[in-house]
DNA sequence: CTGACATTTCCAATTTACTCGAAATGAGGA
DNA sequence: TCCTCATTTCGAGTAAATTGGAAATGTCAG
């Protein structure tokens, strides 16, 4: 990942509207959203959700598809795993005590096993 | 994790000079840096550098501490961590193809064995 | 083709972020 | 104590983000 683009992707993240909306979109999963459903859950006025969803998508972080009327919205799970990865990498030089259980373990979401 | 602390953690991340800062100090480790070996290493006026630790440091992903006539720094992992861990919060409300080698793994980094 | 609905674009006002030189603060060493 | 080094604070100038109403665009049903 390039430097710019995780900041480009990061500064779309740091946004009251656009965190909500894009956690939203990560719990809904691949059945994804409609941009009124978005703006309705949210209580967004159009304009100013469809310029949140427009940098979230210069961001690669949501992608859209055109459904009959609606233009439906989900998270793109890829480009926030890089994302992750890329804040980590590298994380400690490779010590010993640093992946395994230690300081750089992501808790990522908590297994149902867990 | 507060949404208010995710937004703020995430706007120090997106910038240029912050976010190689702090990728800096995730890669160096324990150890950490003082202000001026970072200022040096990322080629920035010591005043500007002061702001970005500042930043960094009220959004919680980075820790200081005093020795001798040095300022050090070090990376705050469990904040980076709860962070990684909010934006995966609930992914894919919990369906049986998200965790576990689908979508929502983090690559973390790479293992040392993988 | 016409009407209704979903979404985006346009625009201007308001707010917030970034930069860096110069001065101030704070901690040791002699 | 006095001086020096490391870092932060101050201040003003420049640049960029966010907002929402109104108008435009695009899609389908009848």
């Amino acid at each position: 990942m390039q430097p710019d683009s995780a900041i480009e992707a990061l500064g779309a993240l740091a946004q009251e509207h656009r965190l909500a909306l894009f956690r939203l979109l990560v719990q809904t999963g691949e059945r994804g959203l409609a941009a009124g459903a978005i703006a309705e859950a949210l209580g967004v006025p159009n304009s100013s959700l469809s310029f949140h969803l427009g940098q979230l998508r210069e961001a690669g972080l949501i992608l859209q598809e055109r459904q009959h009327r609606s233009i439906i919205y989900r998270a793109n799970y890829p480009a926030m795993n890089s994302l992750v990865a890329y804040l980590m990498e590298n994380c400690c030089s490779g010590a010993a005590d640093c992946g395994a259980g230690a300081v750089c373990e992501t808790p990522a979401q908590e297994r149902k096993s867990a």
